[in-house]
DNA sequence: AGCACGCCGACT
DNA sequence: GTCGGCGTGCTC
């Protein structure tokens, strides 16, 4: 008998065994639906061998699905990523059938001539339409108004056997890029590292690459030379290029068009069902060349992957952190060694770990030094608050303003850069100094002008602004601390009425459709001070933009996370990179209480090397990533006492093992979220310990109450 | 994730 | 005496 392993959608650790009727062919990667429990399911089959028979009377495949099947690389990388991340290998394929939710398309219908039958009796309006036909074929209702006639007519023509209709399967149509269609002047830098790309796609085989440039420096033009020369050398290679944001999708698929003659499919969580059915279908059959995603494109079914960019790879929005957790970028990788297939991971500032990986020789390190067109990079220049404080209840310091006005003056544009939505971070009360958080949690809550509203950004709650504090009933005690972009923003309309303000934050911007208006009325020269978060510090030109102002160079230093001072190395090199990009010089102004700090004055020397070098020495004292690996266990549930007897059940399972230590249980930083008590195990492991096979032996010596939930993250990202 | 089974309060 | 609350457990 023959029995077959599937892949069900649920959280269970391994596949389900089903007979295969008789009859029935049944083949690694097809979809299949099977019952479970009193429902069916739709699996993917990992597996079908022959047995004798089962120690246990199993059900049988209900039918093999007329969809297409999971390529076989695409259902290895599924499985590598479940082990990999310890999720339940169901769940990382249901990941890959994300594309399937929408209906199969109704075949369209359209009318043809059959043969060159005539109608019995020829009247003008028939006439028009035999000749708007031709030999061609086309929807009813189109070819009437071609005709300038009724549909009647055309109906009249079909039921008389002169027309036919014809049920066309609704292929949607992905124009081949043109690899020749708009090249780009390159320099010999952007030539180089285009060729060792190419040559690695055309070699075959993994190849992995850190693509290291300087802002301005080509990187994407190296890149989609690379893709052209892979795609001219194979017109069926395909090409993913990964982006941290959807934000930023827009912007490089024109380019692509701009570039190929073409645009490319876009794939996230913002393309309607319909179109991710289309794009889907088209990756699997190979019918579309070039795909430009978030991370849930590392699921679709590529035919003949060869090239995988990840853009902007040190940017942590690649990492998952709700539902499956992963981390786009390592799995990207992962999927280009599985499809033996070159990678290229792109940035101005780079991870640590990828750094580490391409010093170690482990991946081909191409640099792009020569910064394009006449731009110059910025000065850097460290502002000691503690010799020039800002005024109470201010922010910005004499000097900053200073230089704010002077760029008003010249007519050029500034940035103020803060890193903190709203207006103020923290609502306290002077009565009796109670801070106000949301309900059921630690998290403070944020004032926000604009709404008049308090709000939680972990929890999304919001309420008006109490006039008596909630704790100790004090009128009008309640007092906001701290500058929140908002507040910056009111401070400048007081200092420079006159200027035209902007706030990018993700309140103002909700959308990409507003990030991108206020993105080119920010190109065009329509604002003057644009004051923002994070959300700005991207990869956007703005050619009259002379001055970054850092508001709060020091918000990242805070806090003990691992990669706090990477991070703010990467904002400030990114932020500071926004300033003068094209001809005119531009100036950074950081805003600091510890201006000796190593990774300020690496910044202020504009010494990354200098910065890389103490960061790296650090991780490898403490063999902390990228000398060590971490993996978080995170318990959460509502009842305090369950998650508290869980994390203890699981620190008295802790195996034995070298070179590895566990730390915890602690109360997870934001203890309280959405009312679920919250706890955090660290593990810290060398780097050659085999993890993932210590956290499974751990995990199958405890037993977890379904009270409780469990979450694995396999290389924690952020702490938090 | 569903959807069962399984023991304790307000209703015909 | 039942209908139903959602807590625990299983689904090949």
């Amino acid at each position: 008998m023959k029995v077959a392993s599937i892949l069900i959608p649920l959280p269970v650790p391994e596949a389900f065994d089903y007979e295969v009727p008789d009859g029935m062919a049944l083949a690694r990667g097809d979809q299949a639906a099977v019952p479970l429990g009193p429902r069916l399911v739709r699996g993917i089959v990992a597996e079908v061998r022959e047995t004798t028979g089962s120690n246990r009377r199993l059900k049988a495949v209900a039918e093999r699905l007329e969809e297409p099947a999971l390529p076989e690389r695409t259902v290895d990388f599924v499985e590598w990523a479940a082990r990999w991340t310890l999720s339940a290998p169901g769940e990382m394929a249901a990941a890959a059938l994300k594309g399937l939710r929408a209906p199969r398309p109704r075949p369209e219908r359209r009318v043809r001539r059959v043969g060159d039958r005539q109608p019995a009796r020829a009247t003008p309006a028939r006439t028009a339409v035999l000749e708007a036909i031709g030999e061609r074929s086309m929807p009813g209702p189109e070819l009437a108004r071609a005709a300038g006639v009724s549909s009647g007519v055309v109906k009249g023509l079909v039921d008389e056997g002169v027309l036919e209709v014809v049920e066309i399967e609704a292929v949607a149509a992905f124009d081949a890029p043109d690899p020749d269609h708009a090249p780009a002047a390159l320099n010999p830098d952007q030539a180089a590292a285009a060729e060792a790309i190419a040559a690695a796609v055309q070699g075959g085989g993994f190849a992995p690459f850190l693509l290291d440039g300087v802002t301005g420096s080509g990187k994407t033009e190296a890149y989609l030379e690379a893709a052209a020369r892979a795609l001219r050398a194979d017109p069926e290679a395909q090409v993913l290029i990964l982006l941290p944001e959807i934000a930023l999708t827009q912007a490089l698929i024109e380019r692509i068009a701009t570039r190929f003659g073409a645009a490319p499919a876009e794939w996230h969580s913002g393309v309607a069902p319909p179109r991710r059915r289309q794009v889907w279908e088209a990756v699997r059959a190979g019918r579309c060349s070039i795909v430009v995603g978030a991370r849930s494109a590392l699921f679709l079914p590529y035919a003949r992957l060869r090239l995988v960019v990840v853009d902007e790879e040190h940017d942590g929005s690649f990492k998952q952190e709700e539902g499956l957790v992963y981390h786009g970028r390592d799995l990207a990788v992962a999927r280009a060694r599985i499809e033996g297939a070159t990678v290229v991971l792109a940035s101005a500032t780079p991870s640590l770990e990828t750094l580490w990986n391409a010093r170690q020789g482990r991946y081909g390190w191409l640099r792009l030094a020569a910064r394009h067109g006449a731009a110059v990079l910025p000065t850097i220049e460290l502002l000691d608050l503690r010799t020039a404080p800002p005024d109470p209840q201010t922010w910005l310091s004499q000097p900053l303003r200073e230089a704010v006005g002077e760029t008003l003056a010249r007519g050029e544009q500034s940035l103020l850069f803060l890193n903190r939505r709203g207006y103020a971070p923290v609502v306290l009360c002077r009565a009796c100094g109670h801070r106000l958080t949301a309900p059921d949690t630690d998290s403070w809550l944020v004032e926000h002008r604009y709404t008049g509203r308090l709000v939680c950004h972990l929890t999304g709650f919001s309420m008006p602004r109490p006039r008596h504090c909630p704790s100790c009933g004090a009128e009008d005690s309640l007092v906001a601390v701290g500058p929140g972009v908002e507040r910056v923003e009111e401070e400048v309309r007081q200092l420079f009425p006159e200027a035209r303000t902007a706030v990018f934050s993700s309140d103002t911007v909700p959308d990409g459709r507003s990030a991108g208006a206020l993105i080119q009325a920010m190109a065009e020269g329509e604002i003057d001070i644009l004051v923002a978060t994070q959300a700005a510090a991207k990869g956007h030109n703005f050619p009259r933009l002379t001055l970054v102002g850092v508001v709060d160079a020091d918000l990242g230093l805070r806090g003990g996370d691992l990669r706090a001072a990477e991070r703010t190395f990467q904002l400030l090199t990114q932020a500071a990179g926004r300033a003068g990009r094209a001809e005119r010089p531009g100036r950074a102004i950081l805003q600091t209480w510890t201006p000796e700090h190593p990774v300020l004055q690496a910044l202020a020397a504009g010494d990354r090397d200098a910065f890389i070098e103490a960061e790296m020495a650090e991780r490898e004292a403490a063999a902390l990533p990228p000398y060590g690996r971490l993996a978080a266990l995170i318990l959460s549930g509502e009842k305090a006492e369950a998650v508290e007897a869980a994390a203890r059940a699981l620190a008295e399972a802790i195996p034995n093992a070298e070179r590895l230590e566990v730390y915890g249980p602690a109360d997870a930083p934001l203890a309280l979220v959405r009312g679920r008590r919250r706890k955090r195990l660290l593990v810290r492991a060398d780097r050659d310990v085999d993890l993932q096979g210590f956290l499974r032996a751990w995990l199958g010596r405890v037993k977890i109450p379904a009270s409780v939930r469990l979450t694995v993250d396999v290389d924690p990202y952020s702490f938090l």
